[in-house]
RNA sequence: GCCGACGUAGCUCAGUGGUAGAGCAACGGUUUCGUAAACCGUGGGUCGUGAGUUCAACUCUCACCGUCGGCUCCA
């Protein structure tokens, strides 16, 4: 029986709907008629009364939405997908003709087919429409498709899932039937191994693996716990970032992680965002709340007491941690949880100053990124949307900062018109990893609503209050999200400066404990994240463990060594080189200073 | 939340109504060993939770909890 890989590539939906329309491209073409396939197979087997929705070729693939009684089940699977091989075989034409509105809406009367008249009814008048048909199924289709279901090549049916209908859960729940089509099985063989290759990192086995963390169903879904090996890591980052933003003129601030509610209903969240909010505390008859967010703490810091221009840029810094209510479903990893903590900031700073905060908050997000081997980046500028608040010339204002920061850092943007908040114009940069997936990162969000609902000045050098201008950012994103990332971009195998453990000291015999010993803490002197295996082991075992945790170094120690004061390093790549204690301590120390 | 699948030892997984299994890990012992897994032994499971059906439930039914895939990529 065939095992059903999940879709692995699995990509932010907003770089999707940023993505400009996939270049209508063969692969596509080819989908889209494997799409066809796939209906013309499935009403091959199961009949008319299947309804038929739609069927899109999509980023790898394509799948086809039905309505089908009782459902699919995964066995289905295979019986389809030998229909469809049938038919790719057969070297069916696939053709199309224009239609009349009102032929096809009686086409799809006729054959009760509810979701076809929706689309029907989706479509403004005055736009030609038409019906492709291949083999014996026709379907109504814009066309974009390859000439013969020959030209389809390979395909495979991945999963079923269910859908709601226009992707809105008002609409009844179709299932979907996902596959991908290669004009050649080695390319279908090619991508399926990379599925595969992509599971391998998964942050949910490596992390497990590694024993970097874990979510106990006790303590409730999309809550984390850091071991202590993934605890290391985050303190590192942390470290790091602390130090980054130290040298850029940023504060670190504390806040509490529940506050009043009267906080959040001044800032707006608990009316516009109170839905992805945990439920009301009670003490003493007053009603507390997580904080969501950290803008409203960074905020009350700031009104604490009166500002000057002269105190602006001021930069509050915290790792925030914050709780969001998401829904049950939409849970993953670390990636999507319910407890996250930020490394968020929020900048006050006058008008005149927005442009250069931004260049500086781009600059640190770029500089931070590159440091943990992310190097292939793109922004995405969101401008105004038409619910905006605020003064359109101000807005403007912003928004040429943001571009400004842009060509400042040197990088291309693309710009999603109207995408913005209603508060406030932003940039997003997204990372590619090793293996040529996305993700967004980090944000930097302009923000002329905040000040105004907490009612926030500075006194300026002309004797008057003036409203500062808000940027929140957050550059890694959070913690959970970006160490989910960093696992999978790594596989597992950190750098030296990151790794849990540096250096694995593993002594031969027991003959070697003591120098072992001696090493490890010659080791530690020099602030390396040191093991000394002292285990029961022969040499083999103790190399596979420690190559299985992704160690970056072994040291191994035997009677040569101890007898000339060496230690044998092993790389993770597995060469080998003897050298004294010093020798590999300042090569080491190099490698962390350098972060490669 | 919704649709579907899944939930057996720390991990990976066998086990289709008749007293719960393996490998790895753990623990005890033997071995002291030169670059990816030595040998012997021991312990460990309310089979996610709770109800129900049955003489009998890991196995069948229902509910709940959790995990996984999907739910804006548009005829």
């Amino acid at each position: 029986m065939a095992t059903y890989v999940m879709l692995a590539f699995k990509v932010d939906r907003r770089e999707c709907a940023k993505t400009p329309a996939m270049a209508v491209d063969d692969l596509a073409q080819l989908r889209h008629t494997a799409a066809h396939l796939l209906a013309h197979a499935v009403v091959d087997i199961f009949g008319d009364d299947v309804k038929l929705a739609i069927g899109p070729a999509i980023e790898n693939g394509f799948y086809y939405a039905f309505l089908k009684t009782p459902a699919f089940v995964p066995e289905d699977l295979p019986r389809i997908e030998a229909r469809m091989k049938e038919l790719i075989g057969e070297d069916l034409a696939m053709s199309g003709e224009p239609i009349s509105r009102d032929a096809a809406e009686k086409h799809y009367r006729d054959r009760d087919q509810p979701f076809k008249l929706d689309i029907l009814a989706g479509i403004p008048d005055g736009e030609p429409l038409s019906m492709y048909t291949i083999g014996a199924f026709t379907d109504l289709c814009r066309g974009g498709h390859v000439n013969s279901s020959k030209d389809v090549g390979a395909v495979k049916l991945m999963s079923i899932a269910g859908a709601y209908w226009r992707g809105d859960e008002h609409n009844p729940m179709l299932q979907r039937i996902y596959g991908t089509a290669f004009p050649e099985q080695a390319q279908l063989d090619e991508y399926l191994h990379r599925l595969e290759e992509a599971e391998k990192r998964d942050h949910r086995k490596i992390g497990r693996e590694l024993d970097l963390f874990s979510i106990e169903e006790q303590a409730g879904p999309g809550l984390v716990f850091w071991h202590p090996n993934g605890g290391r890591i985050r303190s590192v980052i942390e470290d790091f970032v602390r130090k980054q933003l130290r040298d850029r003129g940023y504060e670190p601030v504390y806040s509490p992680h529940v506050v009043h509610e009267d906080v959040f209903l001044t800032s707006g969240h608990l009316q516009s965002f109170g839905e992805s909010m945990f439920g009301p505390i009670d003490v003493e008859e007053q009603r507390y709340r997580l904080k969501p967010m950290n803008c409203p703490g960074h905020i009350l810091i700031y009104k604490s007491k009166p500002r000057s221009y002269r105190d602006l840029p001021l930069l509050l810094a915290e790792f925030g941690t914050v709780y969001r209510y998401e829904r049950s479903g939409t849970l993953h990893g670390l990636l999507r949880v319910r407890g996250l903590t930020q490394d968020d900031a929020h900048l006050f700073c006058t008008p005149d100053q927005l442009q250069g905060e931004y260049e500086n908050t781009v600059d640190a997000a770029l500089t931070m990124l590159r440091a943990f081997a992310f190097d292939d980046f793109r922004l995405f500028v969101s401008t105004r949307p038409t619910n905006a608040l605020g003064d359109p010339q101000v807005w403007e204002r912003a928004e040429a900062a943001i571009r400004n920061a842009c060509d400042h850092a040197g990088l291309a943007y693309e710009i999603d018109e109207g995408g913005g908040a209603f508060y406030g114009p932003k940039l997003d940069i997204m990372v590619r990893d090793a293996i040529g997936r996305e993700w967004q990162l980090s944000t930097v969000q302009v923000d002329f609503n905040l000040p105004g609902r907490f009612d926030l000045t500075y006194r300026g050098a002309d004797g008057e209050d003036h409203q500062p201008v808000m940027i929140h950012r957050a550059l890694l994103g959070s913690m959970e999200r970006f160490f989910g990332v960093l696992i999978e971009h790594f596989a597992g195998a950190f750098p030296v400066w990151l790794a849990p453990v540096q250096a694995a000291v593993v002594p031969i015999g027991e003959a070697q404990f003591d120098y072992a010993e001696e090493i490890g803490a010659r080791l530690r002197a020099a602030d390396l994240r040191v093991a000394v295996d002292r285990s029961n082991e022969r040499l083999q075992k103790k190399i596979a463990m420690h190559q299985a945790g992704k160690v970056p170094y072994m040291l191994v120690v035997g009677k040569s060594e101890l007898a000339s004061g060496e230690v044998n390093v092993r790389e993770r790549g597995g060469s080998q080189r003897a050298m004294k204690p010093d020798e590999f301590v300042a090569n080491v120390t190099a490698e962390i200073a350098a972060r490669t």
